[in-house]
RNA sequence: GGUCGGAUGGCCGAGUGGCUAGGCAGAGCUCUGCAAAAGCUCCUACAGCGGUUCGAAUCCGCUUUCGACCUCCA
């Protein structure tokens, strides 16, 4: 456990980096904003989700007891024209809403579990907590913050801002914009008092198939509201973290900011985190206009903007080498440097855990350089979790690995222990941290090994009898089942191509 | 249109008022029967124009350009 360590975050709220200070020593209250659960899990959604899982699993480590609470909306996320996100889903497909949903939270959750995301503590889902956001609603009402219009609750942000409530904090828009953009709009504001209100309930009309009773009338909740609920359900009415995608930052967090403000009097969160969003080939992703790809076509490599499959690590990978809050242009080349030097590191994690060097018991001159570049990590880390900048030390860290393993290092120059914390760092860092992992099954390992090990025995006795094409034979024919063989001093070493 | 954020070497991408990012690609060397890997070395850039400064790619202004948000969006 690695606690005390200074933490900065930038806090989208200030617009500044600023050191992390939890509300209660030693624990952390995050929530993330989930998918909408209407279609295929997004590219964008995996990026988000890998970078909270970095900042996740990194928290844990400091020894926080974190938790990290991810919704999933099945219900009032409404479209342009007023319809319900899983009701269009379900009219199209001609399925249950409730299908819908779960297929693809379903499908959502499968994509996690190849990214290799780790669970949240808690995921709630909207339509459980109906009941809470009912509740909310009467809480902003009793406060003054909303009004009732033919069944349905609008949430009064002009109020809310005469209140001296600070209405646009998060998403920089100022208030007197806002108060001064009423006349113009107000005619196509059928129900709403202004054009900046919002609704918190809705009523439903007939055709609605999601609806529940409440003291206005049978209907839905507004999308803020989810999220405003079950955060202060599960996390209390204010903790430390919530993050979301940057696009989410007006209206969706801001909102959810009145809201809470409006029901209990206090901002949820001290701490708002905002991914940037992926770009393809430098311009955004965009169904519309034919400029997007689909995790499912980047691990087949069906799709015309790129030139081969990429494995779900190396997509990972290839995303973490990004600053979080940077957008990040996927192009066929960058994806392809992304999965050699990924595979540069997990080769650099095997040779790691396969050579046993024998090094001097005494302290050594490149001892300190392993401690360096691994506090040089934590800081990195420790720095609006800058994962790059870890990565890049992490190569740094590689090139010692193979120096050992080459006896370029000689076996003075460093310490036993100095190895021992090279190689778990190094192992800790990529797998625990990062959350890579090596995408060959174990089993299949355990009997490649062996039967590699096998071979390369055999084809030693070849080679001492100096028969370079029975040699070759055995290296061209592994070559050409993907497997690579490495003479070198210390004897031959094999790797996948 | 309004608000905000970018523009870094062949490509992707960190970062900082003066000190090597890193990866990929390319060149050379070491090793080696050959090859690959690995190691070492090289290629050393910050959109343009002004300004502040002893010194700016890093701060300020303008221009160009890309992107995000402006009640669908991770």
């Amino acid at each position: 456990m690695e606690n005390k360590r200074k933490i900065l975050v930038f806090n989208s709220l200030a617009g500044e980096k600023q050191e992390f200070k939890p509300i209660q020593e030693g624990r952390i209250g995050m929530y993330v904003c989930g998918p909408t659960v209407y279609s295929n899990a997004h590219l964008g959604n995996c990026r988000t989700y890998v970078s909270f899982d970095v900042i996740f699993r990194f928290l844990k480590h400091l020894g926080y007891s974190v938790r990290y609470v991810r919704n999933i909306t099945d219900v009032g996320h409404l479209l342009d024209d007023g319809e319900d996100r899983m009701l269009k889903g379900a009219r199209l497909e001609q399925l249950e809403p409730m299908e819908i949903a779960q297929k693809y939270a379903n499908g959502f959750h499968e994509m996690m579990r190849i990214f290799n995301i780790q669970n949240p503590s808690i995921e709630p889902l909207a339509t459980g907590h109906i009941i809470e956001q009912i509740e909310m609603v009467k809480e902003i009402l009793e406060r003054g913050f909303a009004y009732e219009k033919n069944g349905s609750v609008y949430f009064n942000t002009i109020r809310y801002i005469q209140s001296g409530n600070p209405y646009g904090e998060l998403s920089g828009r100022v208030v007197e914009d806002l108060m001064a953009e009423s006349r113009d709009n107000l005619k196509n504001q059928d129900e709403k008092n202004h054009p900046s209100d919002f609704a918190i309930w809705m009523k439903a009309s007939d055709e609605h198939i999601m609806k529940w009773p409440s003291p206005w009338s049978v209907g839905f909740p507004g999308w803020h509201l989810e999220c405003s609920a079950m955060s202060k359900k599960y996390l209390g009415e204010q903790f430390d973290i919530h993050g979301g995608g940057n696009d989410l930052k007006f209206p969706h967090h801001e909102n959810e900011i009145a809201q809470s403000v409006g029901s209990c009097g206090h901002s949820p969160a001290n701490y708002w985190l905002h991914t940037n969003m992926l770009l393809l080939n430098g311009r955004k992703m965009s169904k519309s206009e034919g400029n997007t790809i689909s995790p499912e076509q980047l691990f087949t490599g069906e799709s015309k903007f790129i030139s081969k499959a990429y494995s779900p690590m190396s997509v990972r990978f290839f995303m973490l080498q990004a600053h979080y809050r940077s957008t990040l242009d996927i192009t066929d080349e960058g994806l392809q440097a992304g999965e050699k030097g990924f595979k540069r590191l997990m080769d650099a994690l095997a040779t790691s855990k396969n050579v046993q060097p024998e090094l001097s018991s005494n302290s050594a001159p490149k001892d300190e350089l392993v401690s360096e570049i691994i506090e040089q990590i934590y800081s990195d880390l420790c720095d609006d979790f800058n994962a790059p900048k870890a990565i890049a030390n992490l190569f740094e860290m590689a090139g010692l690995i193979n120096s050992i393993a080459n006896k370029q290092i000689a076996s003075t120059e460093i310490s036993q222990y100095a190895w021992e914390k090279l190689k778990d760092h190094f192992s800790f860092f990529i797998i625990d941290i990062l959350g890579l992992k090596d995408e060959s099954s174990e089993a299949n390992e355990n009997t490649t090994n062996g039967l590699m090990q096998l071979i390369i025995e055999l084809r030693k006795d070849v080679r001492e009898r100096k028969d370079w094409a029975g040699s070759d034979k055995i290296r061209d024919g592994l070559k050409e089942l993907g497997i690579q063989l490495k003479d070198g001093k210390e004897g031959t070493d094999w790797s996948r191509i």
